[in-house]
Order: C-alpha cells, then structure tokens, then sequence
RNA sequence: GGCCCGGUAGUUCAGUUGGUUAGAAUGCCAGCCUGUCACGCUGGAGGUCGAGGGUUCGAGCCCCUUCCGGGUCGCCA
C-alpha cells in the first residue's frame, strides 16, 4: 500500500548528504535506484534530481517490519526514509558515487509509491530505442543525464532573458493563433468554429507581430517564441521549437550584433564557464560557400575548398572540360596526409556520398609515398596537365585529393559535405571548442527551380545592401542583403536581418517575388497599411534555444534537449497525438474529412 | 514524395547455406547470503521472430505486399 507523507519534511537532497551532516539526522525523499540484499543488511541507492546516495537498511538495528520493508523494495520505488549519516569505512568508500564516502543508516523508513518494473532503465548507458523512449518519456527524463540538461536549459533562458532585460528590451508575447503567410514553410491550421471555412495558423515565428511592436513605437522587444512549421523533421528540425525572437528599432546590422552576441557570450560564461572574446568574426557568404561550400561553415578544422577551374580547359578529361566550358567550376579539397586512410571501397563510398548533394560524380587523385600518383582520372592527364594541377592544390606526397566539377553553387556545395565527412572520418574536428561567428551579406533572393521565379532568401521583408539597390533591376541573383546568420561549430545558430522600413520599396519586392499589387495587399495589406503611419528602421534576430542547448549538450538530437518532442513523422508515442476526434467536434467546425483519408482502425 | 538502414524474450542484441525444442546478456520471480556498490550463488518463468500473402517436404532466414521506427535528399522564407 502508498503510504502518504504523514507530516515527513524533507529536509535535504540525496546528492547534499556530505561530511557536514556526518551524525546528522536526515529526512530523504526519492527513487530506488537499486537494492542489494545482502541477507541481514540490505544497500539501497536512493535517487533525487540532486543525485544519488546509498541508504542502509541493518537487521542489527532496524525492527522486524521496517527491515522486511527494506526487503520488499524494488527498482523506481518511491521511498522515504529517516536516519542519520556517518562516514563509511576506509574500504567501503566509493569512488565512483559523489557521496560514495557516506551513507545514511536508516531508523524510518516509507513506501510512498510502489512501481512496476519500468521497461527503460533508468541509466545514461542504456540504449533503448527512440519509440520505446518517447513512448516512456516521463521515465526516460528521470536519467541523471536528461535531468541535467532540463536544469541547464533553465538556466541558459534565464541568462539570455537577464541579458535582454538588462539591454533595455521589453518582454512580450504574441498571439499563437494567427494568421497564415505565403511563402515560407506549411502552416499549421486551427479550423475557426466560429468562422466557417476559416482557420487559423500557428506562427512560424512572430515576424510580423514583431515589426509592427516596432510601428508601435516599443523600440526594443524579445520572445521566447514558440514557433510552428509543418514540415518534415529531422536530428536537428522539430516541428515545434523554441525560439529567442528579438527586433530593434533605429539600428544597423552591428547593432543587433552586438546584443545577440553578448547573449550568447554570456550564456557561455554564466553556464559553461567558456570566455568568448568579442566582437565575433564575420565571414561574407561568398567567403563563406567559396572556401568552406557552406553558409554555415565549421572553421574548427581547415581544408578549405580550392578552385582549380583555370587548370582545366585542354586538360584532357572531358568531365572537367565540359564543366568550365558551360560556365561551371572544377574545385577540390585535400586532406593532408591521410591517402593511405582511403581505400579504394571507401573513396566509392565517399563519392556515392557526394552523389546525393545533386553532382554526377567525385574524381580523386592520391599521392604515394613513392612518389607515384594514383587516380580515377590521370590517365586522361598529360605529365605537364598533371603537375599542373597537383601544383595547384599543393599536393604532396602522402596527400589525397577529392574534386568535383559541377555548376558553382552545386559543386561548392558538395564538396562543402564531402569536407565534413571526411573531417568526421579522420577525426580532424577538436572537441571543446566553439568557433562562433557571423556570416553576412547574404543573396536576397535565390532562383527557385518548381516555381520559376525568385523567392526570398530570409524572407520578403529583407533590407537589400544599398550599395546593391542599383541591381535590383538588372542583376536580382548579385544583389545582397542586410542579413547575418550567426554559425556555431557548423551550425546555424540563427538569423537575422534589418527590415525594409519604407512600403513602396517593400511594394516593389513583392513585384520581384512575383506578387501582384492586388495579391500583395491581400495578403499583407495590413503590414503595408501599417508602414505608412510613420516606421522606424528596424531590424532583429531570432535564435533556436533548442539547437544551442544542442550544442551546449554535445547532442546528436534535439529530442534530447526538449522535454516531450515529437518522433520524425511529428507524433507523439506517450500522448499518441495527432490523434482522432469526435463527429461532434468536427461538426463544430464544419469539417469533413475524405473517405480516404479516413484513419483505419 | 525519393533513397538508405532497421523491426527476434520486459530491454539490448546474436541467429551460419532454408533443417531437431529460436539463443546470450541483462531485467523479472523464488530461495540462499551481514559491507555491497554492475554484489554473488542456485533454480525458474518469459517469444504471434512487426503484419499479411507466396515459394518450399520444411521459412526468423528467400520473394511480394504492407505497417512501424531511425537517418537522409527534396522541403524547411
């Protein structure tokens, strides 16, 4: 039977038994972690958020009952206990258990809840499959290690909110039901039971709550913003997620700099103890795809991308030739020392690997140490073509090199994937270290094959460059924007950008995204309408909590820093949503669903 | 929507060329054990091999369909 609390207090966390407290009496509350009868004297490990510490049921002292309760005690049970704390002997110390010196000596004791045998481990080691995680999420955060994070998580927000707060901004929020934009990612709809065939959407982000806060004259806001988008998840994409969502008014680029990257170097002072010197780099995003094939370059590792297009016309492998001729690049990178790293099946591999970013094929080329060259195409190469290019890419002996000819963006693209993989493979990449950035001057637009026309890099209500205001008529592809995205370690951290404040230049950026007038006002007349009663200059950022923890966490998933995620087809196994709803429901809302999309029992 | 990988005991996995009663570890249950700490020892229970169909004398294994999960490309302003 549970027994209830009955008045116990507790008056210490498990992981605060320490020497102070040694001849002490404690009131402990907490889990079995695990129970070793030894027949006569029985070890409990007693587990909180705080930690673990061993409690000691002893025959020798104990009355028959409480001992017999001690016997009855199994894994996740939920326990209470009195006793008093002593130090262990000299030979029972463990080292391993942060309170391995002491231990309590039971006088009371309480079962509080009894517990079936849960069908996780409750132990960082276990290795349990997702579903059956998810499923048992509520036991899968009782492990030390999730435990952790959520207190970390706590507290990185806590530093970026002291942070913002004492920046001058305002905290806001902004309504979750909203309305849907065009452009950007699907929405998620909330039927309107009140308005038939209206919904709803979720915000994608409070982008334009924002920029009219700054109409509103309220200079400075931020928000945790819980954001929506009903894509395809991935490790690192969740179809929600947090984000700390900020904008400014009367600012330049640098400004908003400033404050983001002093959030984030406070955050990993306040809580990783790390010193990030300021003001961060900045890396143009030409600089950026031209050198790393990435607008979130890892820099942690080198092997930078080279271009060795000038080498190719007349070098005889047609494959190369082809490429500069209509107008695309041969380019490469060279991992040092590591030709005999590769054997032939995994160089196979590797270009198969680069096949899935859209290019035809890798082309490879090793120096022995003998001085012999091997390759999937020198055969093609005259001795002086070969030298050529080998002096291009300072290739020595010992050196492999992968290149690939494609299109520029494509090409660049690739190798920028190839570069990380082969950085992961040869264990290039340091740990402990964070290299965090700004790339900047992004394209404004970026051709969009399915639609045939451009559509917003960062999305429409992007500043162009001045300097490139010029172009917008002549050369959209060239013309750059007032945007940044900070990168961490080969991360998008966030981005962000300074708005167009004026609404006949935002009118004429719908022209080139191919909106008419009359579909412009449609569907953001409200923001257009609002521009012409006086708007600052604005700009801000938005960053993802959830992917900084991350990174602060060194996770593989952002299932592992959120507290109930979704699975990749965006369920969720423990409340097994999305989920059916009554005909009385949908009724109210007016829907119908086809017969086809009917769920199966 | 495409591609890759996976689904066998509560859990993590092994399972040869298709061949007797499908195994291991761990967990669980019972008994023993007075200083363990991944306690130990003895014994025991535990399986629709994701589902359906096919080939075969015979299928966990081969084929087809399908469901579920993970990763990824597209997509994600």
């Amino acid at each position: 039977m549970a027994e209830f609390l009955d008045g116990w207090k507790r008056d210490c966390m498990c992981a605060e038994v320490d020497a102070e407290r040694v001849g002490k009496d404690v009131t402990l509350f907490g889990w079995v972690q695990r129970a070793r009868n030894m027949g006569g004297i029985i070890f409990v490990w007693l587990r909180d958020r705080s930690g673990i510490v061993q409690v000691v049921f002893d025959s020798n002292v104990l009355d028959p009952d409480t001992y017999a309760l001690g016997e009855s005690l199994r894994n996740e049970f939920v326990l209470a206990i009195k006793g008093s704390v002593r130090l262990r002997n000299e030979k029972d110390i463990n080292e391993s258990l942060a309170t391995g010196r002491l231990e309590v000596v039971v006088q009371e004791a309480k079962i509080l809840n009894r517990a079936e045998t849960p069908p996780i481990y409750i132990d960082d080691d276990a290795n349990e499959s997702e579903p059956l995680r998810m499923k048992y999420r509520y036991l899968d955060l009782r492990k030390p290690k999730l435990q952790r994070t959520m207190a970390l998580r706590s507290q990185v927000m806590n530093a970026v909110r002291s942070h913002m707060i004492s920046e001058g901004f305002t905290e806001f929020e902004t309504p979750i039901l909203t309305r849907s934009t065009p452009e950007g990612a699907r929405d998620f709809l909330v039927p309107s039971r009140l308005h038939p065939g209206n919904c709803y959407a979720l915000p994608q982000s409070p982008q334009i709550y924002k920029q009219l806060l700054m109409v509103a004259g309220m200079d400075r806001y931020f928000q945790f913003a819980r954001c929506f988008r009903d894509e395809d998840s991935r490790a690192d994409r969740q179809p929600e997620f947090t984000q700390l969502d900020l904008e400014m008014s009367f600012v330049e680029p640098a400004d908003v700099q400033t404050v983001v990257e002093g959030a984030f170097a406070r955050v990993f002072r306040d809580v990783m103890g790390v010193d990030i010197p300021l003001p961060l780099p900045r890396m143009t995003w030409k600089d950026a795809m031209e050198k790393y094939g990435s607008d979130k370059p890892d820099t942690r590792y080198d092997m930078t991308i080279q271009d060795v297009s000038a080498f190719a016309p007349g070098c005889g492998f047609s494959v190369f030739e082809n490429s500069v001729q209509d107008g695309g690049i041969v380019a490469g990178i060279v991992a040092r020392q590591a030709a005999g790293r590769f054997s032939r099946k995994e160089i196979d591999t590797l270009g198969e690997f680069a096949k899935t970013y859209h290019v035809k094929g890798m082309a490879w080329l090793s120096l022995q140490e003998d001085g012999t060259v091997r390759s999937s195409f020198a055969k093609f190469l005259s001795d002086d073509k070969l030298r050529e290019l080998t002096d291009a890419l300072e290739l020595e002996r010992g050196d492999i090199a992968f290149l690939i000819a494609d299109r520029k963006l494509v090409a660049l693209t690739a190798l920028g994937q190839v570069r990380g993989r082969v950085a992961r493979e040869l264990g290039l990449i340091e740990q402990g270290k964070y290299n965090l950035f700004w790339v900047v001057e992004f394209p404004l637009m970026e051709w969009n094959e399915e639609n045939q026309r451009y559509v917003s890099a960062h999305h429409p209500f992007t500043m162009p460059m001045e300097e490139d205001f010029h172009l917008l008529d002549t050369d959209l592809p060239n013309v750059r924007a007032k945007s940044y995205d900070l990168v961490l370690n080969g991360v998008e951290m966030g981005s962000g950008s300074i708005r167009i404040h004026a609404s006949d230049l935002q009118e004429k950026m719908f022209g080139l995204l191919g909106f008419t007038h009359e579909e412009a006002w449609r569907r953001f007349g409200f923001l257009l309408e609002a521009f012409k009663y006086g708007t600052p200059p604005h700009g801000g950022f938005a960053f993802g909590i959830d992917r900084l923890l991350m990174m602060l966490t060194d996770s593989d998933s952002l299932r592992d820093v959120i507290a109930f995620p979704k699975m990749q087809n965006a369920s969720c196994l423990m409340m097994n949503t999305p989920d059916e709803v009554s005909p009385d429901q949908l009724k109210l809302l007016h829907i119908t669903f086809d017969a086809d999309d009917a769920a199966a029992p």
